[in-house]
DNA sequence: TCGATATCTGTAGATATATTCAGATATGAA
DNA sequence: TTCATATCTGAATATATCTACAGATATCGA
């Protein structure tokens, strides 16, 4: 089992038992940049406040800052902190209604992210096996 | 435009302006253990190298320890750590063979979830109407 | 204008995290 | 058993991050 050398875009050697297949998937995978997005965008879902947030503005549609904290009982200065992240990343958007803000999710993408991940874990230690598919409780 | 009170399961009291929408919201609301559990799946997500590992695994279906390091671009030890903290979550499995180990990713959601993001990607700005499927390329 | 309200912003301190180095473990071959 | 290899683990440090507090901004109504 001897392991070859690939000689990376950095002019770096390193060991690998399956060259061919190294390069491949270099070749299929995702460059750097955008990993870097997708990164950024997993980081900013992967807090639990901000988690919660957004599955509120997934039930609610819309809410005011306020009552976005009292949703999720987070101090409302933590909840601004935490949508000013996500307006900035376009995960959410503002529309302003007097001396309120109105909050809403601003990407389907990210709409479906969180109704598939909320069903992975509903599902979470059953079989890859095809199942019957269970009904979802929803608004 | 008077803000009402509720007063949350802690017996905090905060001021909304809603009252009905927070408390029907808070209803539908994932748990705050469920939300753990889910930001705890994105944060592991949330970082670009464990991400272009996962992606990496995805375009390859398996690949040992060093040819991942190779693939990516990163220390093998910081491959390493990097796949027990994957494994731990059930992200990823491993295999032994020999003195190598071969890692898959170990949930179909996930996999899902890396497609979906992806696509997320290299869409990101148009509009929410339906569009013609892309085709995927797989390894 | 003034005060009240809703939200935002800057900052500081505690906590968490990624990466690296050194060394440990496990396997296969001689 | 002994050596070489592939991977793992623990610890240290530098960096990033969350939360809370104080104060700023924006809007409304009197």
């Amino acid at each position: 089992m001897k392991s070859s050398e690939v000689v990376g875009l950095d002019g770096c050697a390193e060991k690998t038992v399956d060259p061919k297949k190294v390069v491949a998937t270099q070749r299929q995978l995702i460059s750097r940049d955008e990993a870097g997005q997708l990164a950024e965008l997993f980081r900013l879902l992967g807090d639990p406040t901000r988690t919660r947030l957004l599955f509120a503005l997934l039930e609610a549609g819309e809410l005011c800052v306020c009552d976005l904290a009292a949703t999720v009982e987070v101090a409302e200065t933590s909840v601004s902190h935490a949508l000013r992240l996500l307006r900035a990343a376009r995960v959410v958007r503002a529309r302003r209604d007097g001396r309120m803000m109105y909050y809403r999710l601003d990407d389907q993408h990210v709409r479906m992210l969180l109704d598939l991940s909320r069903e992975h874990l509903r599902h979470d230690d059953e079989p890859e096996a095809i199942r019957p598919k269970r009904r979802r409780r929803q608004a």
